[in-house]
DNA sequence: ATCAAGTTTGGGAGCGCTCCCATCCACCTG
DNA sequence: CAGGTGGATGGGAGCGCTCCCAAACTTGAT
């Protein structure tokens, strides 16, 4: 068969070739028409769109990702132990701000968990090969090379959080100092004297910029940091109740806690309990992610809040930027943090 | 230029063309190696092997499409609404069971929030034109015409939850009937003789079967169905609240609380409190969703798991069956749910 | 050695689109 | 009225792959 008149596509859907004989124009104009080029003449115009109307043509993503060489397509790459772990509503939050900042735009949102460091690894290569037109991470540690190596596969990419406080790589995170600031300038606002933290492992950036606000928020008020009220924990329930029950051996005093995280004030609020401490009467306690436990407790936990849906909007918005107007300035966003008051301070 | 040799891809990685030329044979081979077809020799698939090792070829996404009419790709779509109401935790779960499922095949997750009906509309035009593989459907509602669209557009498709009874769209759903059955039993086991219910909002099925698992858990114990130990909330914490209140005015004779999801139950939890009786000697109390909530609650709430990690499994791998060979059986898969005893009973 | 039957292989055609160049046309200037 | 200018338009080439047919090579039987 000569190169003659295509009909359909093979599926039975209309084609680009259809549109432009049913509007009598060639097929350039259509997809001119289509990508909004403005070398178009209004009347040209409006008859292209008609006959896409009529013949409810969507374009091919497939034949155009090919052909212009973009898959209108970014990922979202979390790792799977993280998503299990702790404060799991984040990554739906994640994922609802990412998505609404694409709803308007029409790229896909792909979504990939690596189970493993080696599937990590592999992701850059498929990257690579699959053309995503961008990449959103999630959860990065210190060693995972990824950012290193989509930043050399020249792969747009923008992360959660940072991994220090030089970060250099394209990032969006939020201001851990300033909301634990918040929660301490807030205890020692309603008359606390003795002011404990229980934090999170501090070879991760966010639970090491918890613990210098709460430090930074003591000595602005003219209190001393004091080692022995510094509990390091790991983020874990369990280990908010081994702190808490180490800090009420160490300090009896205690009269107000500030926890690196909801889970770990919820491990604390059972020690205060066994302990026979009031809450807030004896102890005051905040948390840190004002997460669904933090709303159920009881009483209901006073707990930092992130605009978790926020930098995933913002992750977007600078990853899209990054991929139209060719990597500009490396876009870095720390947005701010909220203290939400509930019963327990 | 003529039709002549291909290099290099465009942005430089190597094509199939390249892996051809490097081990000596054909385009045609290469792809069959690659799409493991058993018409290759031992010998010639060795060699084409490993000049894909040498180059690190990995094959161009959107060419296959394009070239063979599939994508590789299947789309999970969400409710966003739903996404946010109850039960974060059941979005990422399922989103992690999905996951699983299919990282041995290299299909990608596609991820859709559909915010309004409109958008859900627009998306099986979207499905059809775009070419999705298939399409994972989360807490669809009655008057959803979704399913139906993509059944006439013959898209393969799978939904998590059933509609009513006879759902006749493919479908994994966990047995929530059985799962009230084993909370009341328990209940029951204990020694309680009088055995409330607050109910989810009874046109969805879900919390028709709840409380049907009720009733039938009764009647088999010998206990008659008694409508003033039933209230109809609608899932919310508030309605737990309200429900329970209710219950106790109306039977203060109540030793027992079956709530159909974690969050009425901490409603429910509240309102006793408040009413002075405790749990479990007065009022044995048990949820279900099984989610963070419940243990966290004080005392930690027996509730009833589903599986919901499961769940997402059974639905990609029923998935990936429809689409490969090809429309059988509507698959429909019941998983089991199973009782968590904590504290409160 | 010869032929039929089967197996393995090469490569043309084509998927639906974008890119880009050549062409066409309308309008303006001198 | 010829020549020039610039915007609108048509359509060839090609993106990297799969499909499939025909060619080339095996093998075993005659």
């Amino acid at each position: 068969m000569a190169v003659g008149r295509r009909g359909l596509g093979r599926d039975g859907r209309p084609t680009l070739e259809q549109v432009a004989a049913r509007a009598g124009v060639g097929r350039g104009t259509v997809s001119r028409v289509i990508n909004g080029s403005p070398r178009v003449s209004d009347r040209t115009r409006a008859a292209v769109e008609a006959a896409i109307a009529d013949l409810g043509y969507v374009p091919h993503r497939a034949a155009r990702a090919l052909a212009a060489n973009r898959t209108d397509a970014i990922a979202l790459v979390v790792p799977e132990p993280e998503a299990r772990l702790f404060a799991e509503p984040y990554f739906s939050a994640i994922i609802r701000g990412v998505s609404a900042e694409l709803a308007d735009t029409d790229y896909q949102l792909l979504l990939t968990l690596s189970r493993t460091p080696k599937e990590r690894q592999r992701f850059a290569q498929y990257a690579a090969g699959n053309r995503v037109d961008g990449v959103l991470l999630v959860s990065v540690h210190g060693e995972d090379p990824l950012p290193e190596l989509l930043g050399q596969l020249g792969i747009p990419a923008v992360m959660n959080g940072r991994r220090s406080a030089d970060e250099p790589f394209p990032h969006v995170d939020c201001d851990n100092v300033a909301g634990a600031q918040l929660a301490v300038e807030h205890l020692l606002g309603r008359g606390r004297r003795t002011v404990a933290t229980i934090t999170g492992p501090l070879d991760m950036y966010a639970a090491w910029c918890r613990l210098a606000g709460y430090r930074e928020a003591l000595e602005a008020a003219g209190h001393e940091y004091d080692d022995s009220l510094v509990w390091r924990g790991d983020f874990t329930e369990e280990s908010g109740y081994l702190g808490m029950r180490e800090l009420l051996d160490r300090r009896p005093d205690i009269d107000a806690v500030f926890c690196a995280s909801d889970l770990m004030a919820a491990g604390a609020r059972r020690a205060l309990r066994e302990a026979g401490r009031s809450v807030p009467g004896d102890v005051a306690l905040v948390g840190f992610d004002d997460s669904a436990i933090a709303r159920h407790m009881d009483p209901p936990l006073t707990s930092v809040r992130q605009p978790i849906e926020g930098m995933g909007r913002a992750m977007a918005r600078a990853l899209l930027a990054e991929i139209n107007d060719g990597m500009p300035i490396h876009p870095q966003q720390i947005l701010p943090t909220e203290l939400v008051r509930r019963g327990s301070s």
